[in-house]
RNA sequence: GGGGAUGUGGCGGAAUUGGUAGACGCGCUAGCUUCAGGAGCUAGUGGCAGCAAUGUCGUGAGAGUUCAAAUCUCUCCAUCCCCACCA
């Protein structure tokens, strides 16, 4: 058989028919049901793409396509997301602008995807880069900024000495830059910092709105974002006075008291102790008292110097030191304690001190061990009878008197076997919830019921509250690089008195905060009007001249001084002050790499409109995202962050929806056929255009959807290729064999066109494409076996295989004589009847066992089935002599016979 | 330490309201075809026993429920991903 099936001719041929025709581009009409499918766009990298970075493209190109033909309006595009630093590292490394750099990474990009024969509409191609799309980034910055969503921060935040810059929490990976691997310190500088804590509740709560995401992705977010539910309980220290205030209360700039986050508050009889981080306030604060000041200096220090790998080294030893000369009283039972300071307790969670329980936590435990403190227990696990009988006899000592336990009892109840109990509550009796005793007003109660009565008896005292930690912190939202946004924000001394002294005035301070989100909350000062980003954070000024474009420099590296290159041009930080006109200067910082991609997709919408982000009204048909694709790597940076922005956006009336993505599947990395990751270092990478060149982008598409499940790694296969490219070319040959006489098909292949017709249409929607092809496949191998077919039949079958196949596709389509392109055809229906099969065969088992398969129809009845079965000659074997206990019947299936 | 996922031939993987395990693809074997290389066609292909019919074992390991378990329950093991001294 000649082969001519020529790959290259035919998709160099469509691909400029299409784009002549404008095949892709999205309708603006709205008389359709729309649908809008979304890829995470590429960050346009030096490195161009290899063949692990498009199989999520093709797939939402396959749904995109079935889409299309099942009629309805689809919205496909595409575009970069090209701020940051690794563009700008590479830039530096390679002396190239990154604007430049960009261009050129766009371009080798946009050339690989074209290849792959995606529908895109290119019409609606974004860049974040661009000063007509960032300028609504940074209108978006205005708007929280504006409403109070922003403030300055001088706290210390995660320092990359690399590449000079700070770094969000989340841009760590191994508590090392995520982008040059080097190791991160802690270092305190002026950063903007976005308030997405105040959007905590609304993250994770609104996830049980997503029933469309895949759980893994959610759970993900549930533990980023962190939530825990406990108390804050105040110790006062030593002799100072117990205070009322919510806050720390500060006398002769003293702390007075230590406040300490705990989600089991119930155990608060069992606290002997307490811990703060190295970083703690109370440390500098309490010099006058403290008696061994220079051995505590000394260990805060070493402390510092410890990396965070380091600090966070689970299997190290717990170290510490003990504050002299201050103990703290714990409001419960007014004993005094002693105060450590300790690196095991960290900074940023929490108060940054905690009440230390040994009995029940095991990092207390062991502290206390290493120091011989005190343990003391307070509760004991409610769910064996062995515990029972110990809470029974605690109680009745108890009672008598208040038992102390001693570091010996409660070791030996730790360290016992463990016990049944201890097996309950996840094989720890640290963590086991159960009774309280030794609790005083607790005694008898269960963990729930105590943390209840502990937190209003707190509250009543005023020694503590109920509260509500979470683990997810604010955005540090500033970097000091060059390559992002420009914050728009102007600081002038002039604005910053006024804003100053108006603070000083108002009295509802707090209800100011309150209003935040109401559109209009403006102050007037003077002849100024102030928003009420203005007054939290005084001097700081909105320029909403947007876009505020990046200006074009020769030099970008980093200063070193910890500021934007951004602060070495005078020509564009000194400013007059959009407010007052008085001399002013520009923020140098810019955003991070997840500005633009925190709302990018609503911006494809309305790619070109100069007016607004995106006009409501378009975004009320096209929004929500009905699909997303993208790596899971994205699922608590990316997705947070967006989510946290359209609800912003949202929450001001600009979007009609209040989550952005109703359905979210992760994509499977392609690993090498080593197994390895691709990567350089390994030199196993392979180039989408060198497979695309060999075996055609149709061959390319079918093979990445047919190497397994979807969500799931798996490695390139060279052989695996050829295989999808096989499959190609039996299609194309088969072309030979058609007629114009419909009447040709047999009833089974006919039958079997419709099953196929219903197993891809559904195996497409469930993501299920490897089971899609496999079907596709197997009509084809039983195409073969006919010697002719109708032209309607295989052309129907084309139209299955379009969306993985659109070149061959449409190349066979038209020479069939068709007019117009297949992808305006209707995605064929399927007959229900053909689907069901008439004859089956009925299996035929004995104990469980398959000893026979007989041939008959497919809604043979129990009685005739029973019949057929026992007539069997091979089943007269097996129950020869034994004596029939049971027969049991499945319709369309299998008769069983049970024997003895 | 916490959370999630996965475990089936030589390989990628099918089969999940419990009902013929190994679809489909790769690889491999034999035959045909070809000057040869590549390719193509036909047949076979989980292990063991057997010329075969057939039997028997078999879905990470072990136990259990059931007429029937890859699928449900329990215990354990391994791999991968995310988070991690989170109080």
């Amino acid at each position: 058989m000649i082969n001519n099936y020529d790959h290259k001719k035919i998709e160099e041929k469509w691909r400029k028919i299409w784009e002549e025709t404008e095949l892709y581009k999205t309708s603006e009409s709205r008389d359709k049901e729309k649908c809008y499918i979304l890829d995470m766009f590429p960050y346009p990298s030096g490195a161009g793409l290899h063949v692990g970075h498009p199989k999520g493209y093709i797939a939402t190109d396959v749904v995109a396509r079935m889409k299309m033909l099942q009629g309805y309006n689809v919205l496909h595009p595409m575009g970069w997301d090209a701020f940051g630093l690794p563009t700008e590292n590479y830039a530096i490394k390679n002396k190239i602008h990154p604007s430049i750099a960009t261009e050129k990474n766009i371009a080798i990009f946009k050339a690989q995807l074209e290849k792959l024969g995606f529908t895109y509409d290119w019409s609606r191609e974004i860049n974040t880069t661009d000063p007509e799309f960032y300028k609504w980034t940074q209108w978006v910055f205005l708007q929280m900024f504006k409403k109070g969503l922003a403030y300055e921060s001088y706290e210390p935040i995660i320092w990359c000495p690399s590449c000079q810059t700070g770094l969000a929490m989340e841009d760590l990976e191994n508590g090392k830059c995520e982008r040059c691997g080097s190791e991160v310190e802690r270092k305190p500088m002026r950063q903007w910092v976005l308030k997405i804590t105040d959007y905590a509740e609304r993250l994770l709560n609104d996830l049980e709105k997503l029933p469309q995401w895949e759980e893994s992705i959610k759970e993900m977010q549930r533990n980023w974002i962190g939530k825990s539910e406990g108390a804050i309980v105040k110790f006062s220290i030593f002799n100072f006075q117990f205070s009322n205030n919510n806050q720390f209360s500060i006398s002769n700039n003293k702390i007075d008291c230590l406040e300490v986050f705990t989600t089991r508050p119930d155990t608060l009889f069992g606290c002997t102790y307490m811990v703060v981080a190295p970083e703690h306030p109370l440390i500098r604060n309490q010099e006058s008292e403290i008696k061994n000041q220079e051995e505590i200096d000394n260990y805060v220090n070493q402390a510092k110097k410890k990396s965070d790998l380091e600090r966070t080294d689970l299997a190290k030893e717990k170290t510490g030191v003990e504050l002299k000369g201050i103990k703290a009283i714990n409001p419960v039972n007014k004993e005094e304690i002693p105060i450590f300071v300790a690196d095991y307790v960290l900074a940023g969670y929490g108060t940054g001190a905690i009440m230390a329980v040994p009995a029940h936590d095991e990092r207390d435990y062991d502290f206390a061990v290493k120091y011989d403190l005190p343990i003391k227990q307070v509760v004991v696990s409610c769910h064996s009878e062995e515990s029972r009988t110990v809470r029974d006899d605690e109680e009745s000592q108890a009672k008598s008197d208040k038992q102390e336990y001693t570091n010996k009892n409660i070791k030996e109840q730790l360290t016992r076997d463990p016990s049944p109990a201890a097996q309950d509550d996840n094989n720890s009796v640290f963590s086991a919830e159960g009774i309280n005793i030794n609790s005083n007003l607790l005694d008898g109660l269960p963990t729930k019921e105590a943390k209840e009565k502990i937190i209003k008896w707190l509250e009543e005292k005023g020694a503590g509250k109920r509260a509500v930690n979470y683990k997810l912190k604010d955005w540090v939202f500033s970097r000091q690089r060059y390559w992002g946004e420009p914050i728009p924000l102007i600081f002038c001394n002039c604005c910053k008195k006024l804003a100053e002294n108006y603070k000083l005035q108002i009295t509802n301070y707090k209800q100011i905060q309150n209003s935040k989100l109401e559109i209009d909350s403006k102050f007037k000062i003077q002849n100024y009007e102030f928003n009420l980003g203005e007054i939290l954070n005084p001097g700081w000024v909105a320029d909403e001249n947007l876009p505020l474009e990046l200006p074009a420099v020769e030099h970008y590296e980093p200063s070193g001084t910890g500021e934007s290159p951004l602060a070495n041009m005078p020509e564009w930080v000194n400013v007059k002050c959009p407010k007052c006109g008085g001399p002013a200067k520009r923020e140098t910082n810019t955003m991070p790499q997840w500005a633009g991609s925190s709302w990018y997709y609503l911006r494809y919408i309305d790619p070109r409109n100069g007016k607004a982000l995106v006009d409501k009204e378009k975004e009320k048909y096209w929004s929500p995202v009905d699909l997303y694709v993208g790596g899971a790597e994205h699922a608590t940076r990316h997705l947070i962050y967006a989510r946290f922005w359209h609800k912003f956006l949202y929450d001001i009336g600009v979007v009609n929806y209040d989550e952005p993505f109703t359905r979210l599947r992760h994509v499977g990395v392609i690993l090498a056929e080593d197994g390895r990751k691709m990567s350089k270092r390994w030199g196993n990478v392979i180039n989408p255009d060198e497979v695309v060149e060999k075996y055609g982008a149709d061959a390319t598409r079918v093979y990445e959807m047919f190497m397994g499940p979807f969500s799931q790694p798996c490695a390139w296969s060279a052989n695996g290729l050829k295989g999808a490219r096989n499959f190609l070319e039996k299609v194309w040959a088969l072309k030979q064999r058609i007629t114009a006489d419909f009447a040709t098909d047999s009833r089974g292949i006919d039958s079997l066109l419709h099953k196929t017709v219903k197993k891809v249409g559904e195996d497409i929607e469930e993501f299920k494409f490897n089971t899609a092809i496999s079907a596709m496949m197997i009509f084809i191998n039983n195409l073969e076996k006919e010697n002719k077919m109708s032209l309607i039949l295989y052309s129907k079958f084309l139209i299955l295989l379009s969306p993985f196949a659109p070149f061959m596709s449409e190349e066979l389509w038209r020479e069939l004589g068709h007019k117009e392109s297949v992808f305006k055809e209707k995605w064929p229906e399927y007959d229900p009847e053909l689907v069901k099969d008439e004859m089956i065969d009925l299996v035929v088992q004995v104990n469980g066992k398959l000893r026979d398969t007989i041939p008959a129809s497919a809604d043979i009845g129990e009685e005739e089935a029973r019949k057929l079965a026992l007539a069997s000659g091979k089943i007269k074997k097996w129950i020869a002599g034994k004596e029939i206990v049971k027969v049991i019947f499945v319709k369309g299936k299998l008769v069983n016979i049970a024997v003895k």
